[in-house]
DNA sequence: CACCAAGCGGAGAACCCTCTCCACTTGCCT
DNA sequence: AGGCAAGTGGAGAGGGTTCTCCGCTTGGTG
């Protein structure tokens, strides 16, 4: 039998488990913060400070830091479940019977998502880019994106030249109009992914294809603001 | 007749006489801190520091903030060219002959611009919203783009559900794919625009204006990132 | 050619930030 | 009930930023 404290051992072995054996008091903290953080990032974007944080939660900073040793943590554990959100997202989408709507769906579940949350934007963006934590999840959902942009080109709602790193383009200038757009993000967001859907579509016909090559883009590679 | 050093009078009453009566090497100091100012927010963006730029012209912090009282002030002397080239790129859109072509041309133009230089990007999506020697051209350009616009759509190319928002839409959604794609940015730029321009089109005649309507989105009451 | 205001450089003030150290308190198990 | 590891808070280190103060240098003119 174990002679330490045995904490909260948490016998399921539940996804989410970031958190072994912590005393309750701790844990309890622990929750609180993480509320408080997705609520400031949320509201007011990523550069809410740690010591803000630690005031709001009512803890002091080192209890903020031995939870969360580094902010990109804190900020990683804050919107894992947003993030998980995206990619069931995605797999709904999959789901879908018609697969041109199925893609539109998720383009506009994820701006949606985007729009509504500054922090999330830019976490998504990887502001934090080795967030080691979201790496796998991440490619599974490129995976499945690309299946179903395969699929939409199939049942010809897609436009044939659409390449999956028009995903990354949308969520770039999603990004930007979000950041910009300040209270009115919601409306700017649908209408600026209304317009890119409607470039989208294969009906109509590609004019001489004076489109340029998709540059490849990669969320790794992503240049990220001052946030550091 | 002045008792004072009669400095460079500058006979010719040339716009950029921002410089009253400069002692010779005060002037040549200046005009080097322009171009190393110049230089790093176009390549590195807006958030170079005051004193790497006073470094790299090879002047003392002071010098730079005697002649730039802040860092808002050296920003917008930096890029008023630029903006400047802007105006004049609608004026000229307005002489094209073919009204779309106008249209497509001066938005092409302002967001390679952007494109090309991430200082002038952030600049540009007033990240200094209070860069008052910026309002009157903005206005005056805001007004040739209105007619511009009008022309388009009264000549069947550009859909008649365009709203001048929709620029600004454009603007802030160029900005972030270029802010985000790093070395990339001038082909997604492109690519982007491309697209954008293609939904923009009267032809593809507007399926059920499922378009959400434009959001009344303003230049001034953008957001500016942690630039400040 | 001498004078002196204009111009200069750099130290440092004042303010942010993230993250660490350490003496004190408290939950939990025996 | 008592012991002790786990948990805590706040001061402060170390870095960044913009911008100021002040004693020294120098261009340009009478």
């Amino acid at each position: 039998m174990r002679t330490e404290h045995s904490r909260i051992t948490d016998p399921t072995g539940e996804p989410p488990a970031g958190t072994p054996g912590l005393r309750a008091d701790a844990l309890h903290n622990r929750t609180r913060i993480l509320e408080t953080a997705r609520e400031a990032f949320s509201t007011t974007g990523l550069d809410v400070s740690m010591a803000e944080i630690a005031r709001r939660s009512g803890v002091g900073i080192a209890t903020l830091y031995r939870r969360f040793p580094t902010k990109e943590a804190l900020v990683t554990e804050a919107f894992s479940d947003q993030f998980a959100e995206c990619v069931s997202v995605v797999d709904d989408a999959l789901a879908h019977p018609d697969p041109w709507h199925g893609f539109c769906w998720v383009v506009e579940k994820v701006c949606a998502m985007q729009a509504v949350d500054r922090g999330f934007t830019m976490a998504f963006l990887s502001a934090f880019p080795d967030a080691a934590a979201f790496e796998k999840k991440r490619a599974d959902a490129e995976h499945s994106f690309a299946r179903l942009i395969q699929r939409a080109k199939d049942a010809g709602g897609l436009r044939a030249d659409f390449a999956y790193e028009d995903l990354i383009l949308l969520l770039l200038a999603n990004g930007g109009v979000v950041t910009g757009s300040a209270a009115k993000a919601p409306e700017a967001s649908r209408r600026l992914v209304a317009y890119l859907l409607e470039a989208f579509r294969a009906d109509r016909a590609a004019p001489p294809a004076d489109l340029p090559p998709a540059p490849s883009l990669d969320l790794e590679q992503v240049y990220c603001p001052p946030t550091a």
